[in-house]
DNA sequence: CGGCTGTTTGATGAGTGTCAACGAATGTGG
DNA sequence: CCACATTCGTTGACACTCATCAAACAGCCG
């Protein structure tokens, strides 16, 4: 597995520079799997792209208040976007896994809002926006998915703000992240999970001893196993029965 | 102000479809308010919008599953957009008042997420996206402004999805209300108010009878009033100080 | 080995949800 | 215009989830 294999920092498959197989702008969903879309205007955006960058662990990717100029994809490992509220604490406002893109929050007025740093190591794209702007005023269908792709983190957005108990949240957050392993070819029961509990408890605005008890119950109920940084889901039903 | 006569069923200035001074498409931030852009862009925009349709308190603007084609704007009255989720409750994931922008979740699949209900009786455009997206084909301003929208939703998502007490979030909600209604020319410190407390209460993830407790710390504290469907914040400073 | 950083465990209390009941406001039909 | 029904907001008592504090433990690296 891709992660698992960056962690130990050995061979990663290296791809010429210009190739783009991943994110949501180069593929499209066939039966919940992720398929490359093969077009002209997958080419000309393969043209102005930037691929397979490395990058290590807690390594910043974009910081807020830099003036906005790329979006990123993911390609491997895992990031976190950090906003720093006005109390002066940083909060985990969203998590990227491989095939998502970063940088949305740059947009609106040029400025990014959050910092987005890698979780675990790993490499992503950048894209440059107003390349893509340029080509998204030529070809229709770019347009149409750079909004399909911003729509999709805003129903994301609206759909997990719901409100959950603890072991609801994190439940929650492991289904998404397998089914995002999951369309992208990987097992859907056992996955690389390389974020912090704290992290992660910052994320789901939980504490950490609470996150850390929900393991331990889940753990417990033979439900799912975490051990090296890697999440097996041994009960599936039992799993999502969580979520009823 | 606007909402109180719609209240009343009082006249309404009419003004002739295709006008749009209202939206975020067609206005600009100067000095923390909003002001209508001049363009042949936006007389294009005009030339296919349908404006200020009424709509009564409870009527529906678009139902969850039904074909995206519109992206609707707020012109008077509050809106809420409602997720039906898988136990089958209602929960509310956003709230609109004029100028904002309703719509953004029916792009990814071409089919609405969400439904949105009129609050109170109000006002609001059609924009149809389909005609849209043909002028942001030819018009870069438009695209820039399309995107632009959908950036800041995602970001006010992502800062609002922060942890903040009962008190907190009702301040909060209130704020964003109020700043709102100060950019549009009005009032900050009063304004109107006609969502129930239970939607508000159901939007904030609270229990009903909590946010009507923290109401009444609110106003015992001379902090804010609420009377007649009407928020008046008395002491701003010790308003604004509950976030902190 | 010692010093990190990340995770675990226990004890305690504050903040909210829940249940139940009532009062106030609003709407409806005769 | 009044009687009734219905929705909406308020209040109190209580239980429970979860944050907090304090401390120990485990893994990792120089």
């Amino acid at each position: 597995m891709l992660n698992t294999n960056l962690n130990n920092n050995k061979k990663i498959e290296q791809k010429p520079t210009g190739y783009c197989g991943d994110c949501e702008l180069c593929t499209k969903t066939v039966d919940n799997r992720r398929v490359r879309i093969q077009s002209n205007e997958i080419a000309a955006i393969e043209a102005i792209i930037d691929s397979h960058i490395m990058i290590e662990k807690n390594q910043t990717v974009y910081t807020a208040g830099n003036t906005f100029q790329n979006l990123y994809t993911v390609h491997s490992g895992m990031f976190k976007s950090v906003y720093l509220t006005q109390q002066g604490d940083e909060r985990i406002v969203d998590v990227f896994i491989p095939g998502q893109i970063m940088g949305f929050d740059g947009i609106h007025d040029g400025k990014y809002k959050t910092t987005v740093k890698a979780v675990s190591s790993g490499s992503y794209c950048v894209i440059p926006f107003y390349p893509l702007q340029e080509l998204s005023m030529k070809h229709r269908d770019i347009q149409n998915r750079l909004m399909k792709m911003m729509s999709e983190k805003i129903i994301q957005f609206e759909i997990t703000h719901s409100e959950y108990n603890a072991q609801q949240k994190l439940v929650s957050f492991v289904k998404d992240v397998s089914e995002l392993y999951y369309s992208r070819g990987f097992s859907a029961k056992q996955f690389p999970f390389q974020i912090s509990q704290r992290d992660l408890a910052n994320y789901l605005g939980l504490a950490e001893e609470t996150l850390s008890r929900v393991f331990k119950k889940l753990k417990k109920n033979d439900v799912l196993a975490l051990a090296d940084h890697q999440i097996t889901i041994i009960d599936m039903p039992k799993f999502l029965s969580v979520l009823d």
